[in-house]
DNA sequence: CATGTTCTTGACACCATGTCAAATACTCTG
DNA sequence: CAGAGTATTTGACATGGTGTCAAGAACATG
């Protein structure tokens, strides 16, 4: 065998950088290819085309994400999990320069989409797959405070409710990129979630 | 003057449908010029580009939706008036086979995204408008409903969160296609809001 | 009927994805 | 250590996208 000429793992880090800063359908091969200093061919071998390349880049990603948020969410009272949860959301589409958004919300909206392709499929899965992570995460946190008497409800819905209105903060966020307002909404949901508490207490 | 052998506005709808359907990026001119029967040249002649082309389009859709939310938003008791709001919101970005999707948000999402483009800004400044149009018309519903004694709250904040939630259905519904779901989240997002009745009252 | 203005049309430049065959560089076997 | 085998690299190519342009075509107007 011919061995490789480039780092694996170095060119799905340089290739999601790209990603995120341009989208999918905004960065081309030839764009990851110059930054990597790999022939373009090359990635087609290795990775078999733009979307596959783009899949193992987003799961590297959302491994990453998901164990920084579990991290997060471990300590402190229930509020100020959630408040942690949200500011982790938060800064985490706002980061880069320009912002660079959500990862996921903006893949979803842009490749979930094409009718009938098929490997577009795949991708959904695995947006899905991590909406689904993160709902689980915030749903065993919102049990767990109810259990120490910090919340009553249906720790279900309470945490399909957080996760949707994170999926309404990264469209608000392209939208109009206030970052106080996107802070003022978490607070209101947590508000929402957990009983209004005095306005600086 | 030589006259257009076409259609304007026909052609804004044909242009719209399919974008709708398949994504701005995921929609081609040699498409949109052969469903409306025209050359791409003067496609690029009358609109002056396949971004301006879906801009016209999106404006026409945008003034229909906001009067449509206008008139649904006039009767009835405010937690009837917000449900509709939802209903009209959820079955908006249902409709079609396969269900379209919300074109605010994936427009957004895949335009409001490219570095330094420009062009883009435009796209991203009408989607803004739309959701502040929305957002304004769901404040003032709830201001009304405050004044009945239907609501106490902060009518700015909480018409903000129920315009996050919706942006947030537009991604899940992306996501999972789980429309049950969908209306779960949203009466459960109504009952936050406006206070919890009876599981069956 | 001539002129001018606009629309239409087809050719072109450029860049995207993805495929392929030939060249290359290493590993492994004999 | 030589040779065979195999995976990677490389550049050319096919196809299809956006956008431009000059030339032809169709109508309004003097």
């Amino acid at each position: 065998m011919r061995p490789r000429e480039f780092d694996h793992d170095e060119v799905l880090r340089i290739a999601f950088d790209q990603f995120w800063r341009k989208g999918v359908r905004g960065t081309s091969m030839s764009d990851i290819a110059r930054d990597a200093g790999v022939q373009r061919g090359s990635l087609y071998n290795a990775f078999g085309s733009k979307e596959a390349l783009f899949l193992q880049a987003y799961e590297r990603y959302a491994e990453d994400y998901v164990a920084a948020l579990q991290r997060a969410l471990g300590i402190g009272s229930l509020r100020k999990r959630l408040t942690v949860f949200f500011e982790l959301t938060i800064t985490n589409f706002r980061s880069g320069t320009p912002p660079r958004g959500c990862p996921t919300t903006r893949g979803l909206m842009e490749l979930g989409s094409a009718e009938g392709e098929g490997l577009d499929e795949a991708a959904r899965q695995a947006f899905a797959s991590l909406l689904s992570r993160v709902t689980a995460l915030v749903q065993d946190t919102l049990a767990a405070g109810a259990e120490r008497g910090e919340f009553s409800g249906n720790p279900a819905a309470a945490a399909l409710h957080i996760v949707t209105v994170t999926r309404g903060l990264a469209v608000l966020e392209r939208a109009f990129g206030d970052e106080p307002q996107l802070r003022k909404i978490a607070a209101h949901a947590i508000d929402l979630v957990l009983g209004k508490r005095g306005p600086k207490a």
